[in-house]
Order: C-alpha cells, then sequence, then structure tokens
DNA sequence: TCCGAACCCATTGACGACCATTATTTCCCA
DNA sequence: TGGGAAATAATGGTCGTCAATGGGTTCGGA
C-alpha cells in the first residue's frame, strides 16, 4: 500500500493556483483516483485524500439516525469537499473558501499523514508540530503502544525529522 | 460514485429563477434522473435528491406500521415534494411555499451532503456550520470512529485532537 | 386580455486547459 | 571528480470555454 509521507513546501501563486508534491500526485495517479480536500472539523488546516474516505463517510451518514448532532457534523465535512481538478502541471486551485478556512497565504505546507494528508499554513504547522512532540515527551505515545503492538517501547523517536 | 459534494452559493433573480449548480446538475443527468426537492423534516432547508431516495421514503412507509406517528412524518415528508423542471440553461423555480419555508432571500446556498444536498439561506448555513465545528471541537468526532468500519484502530485519522 | 411560466439569446466573468520559462537534481561522460 | 546535459518539477502567463446571470419574447391558461 502506498502512503503520503513527509512534507512538503510549496508556493501558492498570486491565482490561488498550487503544486501538489510529486509523490502526493504518484500515490493518487497509480490508483487512477481524484483527489479530494475539505476543511479540517477540529483545526485551521485541509485534508486532502481520495474517493475512499468521502465513501466511508457517505456510509457512516446512511446508517445513522439522521436526526442525531453527529449526522449534521459529517454532513459539514462532506459540504465542504472538493473533487479537485488538477491541472497538466499538477496543480490545484485553491478557492478563497479553502484559502481563508486554512489562513493560508503564500506557502502551503503538505503534510502527509498515511492514508491522507493536510495542506497546512506553514508557520502554523510548525508551532503544532512543537508542541505535539512537548506533549509527545511529557505524556509519551499513546497510540503507539495502541496500534504498533510489535516493535520497539516508545523511546528514540525524537531523532526522525 | 458520483455525490453532491461542495457547497455552492447561486443568486435567486428577480423572476425566481435559480441555477443548480453544474455538478449537481451532471450528477442527475448523468442518471437521467429528474430532481426532486422537499421540505426538511427536521431543519429550515430544502432538500434535493432523485428518485431513488423518493423511493427509499416510500418503501420505508410501506415497511412499518402504518398508524404510527413516523409514517404521518414520513408522509407529510412525500407530500412537500415536487419534481422540479429544470429550463434549458440549468435553472429551477422555487414555489412560493419552498421560498417561505426555507426563508430564502435572493441567494440561495446548496449544501451537498452525499446522496443528496440541500438549499439554504446562505446566512442560516453558516450559523449551522460554524455550531457543527465547535461541536466537533468539543466532543470529538464521534462517527468516524463508527464509520471507518474495516481496518485500523481509531488513531491517526484526520482528526488528530 | 392579462399574468405567469417556459424558451431563447446575449453578456460577463471565472475557471480550466494549454504553452512557456525557470530551477533543481540526477546521471553520464570527459 | 568536476562539468555539462537531460529530465523532472515548480512556477508564471495567456486564451478559450462554460457556467451563472439577466433580459426579452412567446405561449398557454385563467
Amino acid at each position: 500500500m502506498d502512503l503520503f509521507l513527509s512534507t512538503f513546501e510549496n508556493r501558492i501563486d498570486k491565482k490561488g493556483r498550487l503544486s501538489v508534491p510529486a509523490p502526493f500526485r504518484a500515490v493518487l495517479e497509480r490508483r487512477r483516483d481524484p483527489l479530494y480536500l475539505f476543511k479540517s472539523l477540529t483545526e485551521p488546516c485541509l485534508e486532502g485524500c481520495g474517493p475512499e474516505r468521502i465513501g466511508q463517510i457517505v456510509d457512516a451518514i446512511d446508517s445513522m439516525d439522521s436526526l442525531s448532532a453527529e449526522v449534521a457534523t459529517l454532513q459539514t465535512m462532506l459540504s465542504s469537499a472538493q473533487e479537485m481538478k488538477v491541472d497538466g502541471e499538477g496543480r490545484i486551485m485553491l478557492s478563497g473558501d479553502f484559502i481563508e478556512f486554512a489562513e493560508l497565504d503564500d506557502m502551503a505546507l503538505f503534510a502527509g499523514i498515511g492514508r491522507s494528508f493536510q495542506i497546512w499554513l506553514p508557520a502554523r504547522y510548525r508551532e503544532r508540530e512543537t508542541s505535539a512532540r512537548s506533549r509527545a515527551k511529557s505524556d509519551g505515545l499513546p497510540s503507539l503502544r495502541l496500534g504498533g503492538g510489535t516493535r520497539r517501547p516508545p523511546d528514540d523517536e525524537d531523532g526522525r525529522r
């Protein structure tokens, strides 16, 4: 399975166009997947993914009580989602709404987080990264304990990016 | 599967005409489906969909106790439904009843929510979106935990709080 | 005959497709 | 080992197309 990993910083030109990092594009193209962007529900950033995640959300809505607050939350997510058209040069055009929401300026930082990626204002991302790091030092790495199962206790780590 | 996604804001002209967003039209045309609108049961907005969703409601009624209150509610929904005529430019004409119900003025906001979409007074929609986002921040993203369904423990996700 | 709704046509503005230029990296060869 | 060439990626600009909107005209029903 190919994943979105690593971070890239690209420029947003004055028309609002933004190059998708070549490695991310490669993942989508290999699967022949279109790219979807939507506003994060919890943070000031955009989320990028393929259709399968969108489908999961739609199915979740259908299987839930349509009166619940959770459904309204998921609907908010969907109604912010856009299928992005990628031009011949691998660029997308961010709507004014997206730029505003993520408070983007003239640079955008792509952060690969596995099955999806995020787009941040670079400065804001770094802020968040340092605080995540210090939190990890004080609180440990709960998710690694849960998920990984196999290897290595929560130490070293900080060495890598 | 093609879905109704994203939001669009269009003007209601002085003749009462309203352009259906081209992407939404494309979904319906590809399936050769007519467009139905009906009043939302739970919110001050209109719901738009194709025939299959209307059929689902009919089937639901058939499978329920015909004396129950829920059936009466669903019947209310059906009786408010109209098949909309779309003119050559992709516009529909809203009845006075619909405009009143959704408290529409001179702008209408289309919000795609997967298999259907909603039509809102823009200001009212934004209110609702704001509250959905703040709720998501405080309560987390319960539904994704449910919806993911398939693999993977409840970590990573977009919603790393 | 009057009103409203369906149809047709015109305008405009934004977006998408295409083409050009620059920069950076990698690889090959001198 | 260093320099150059080619490939890839990023960036910038331009033009055509289509969607959104507005106005006018005709047709049908009351």
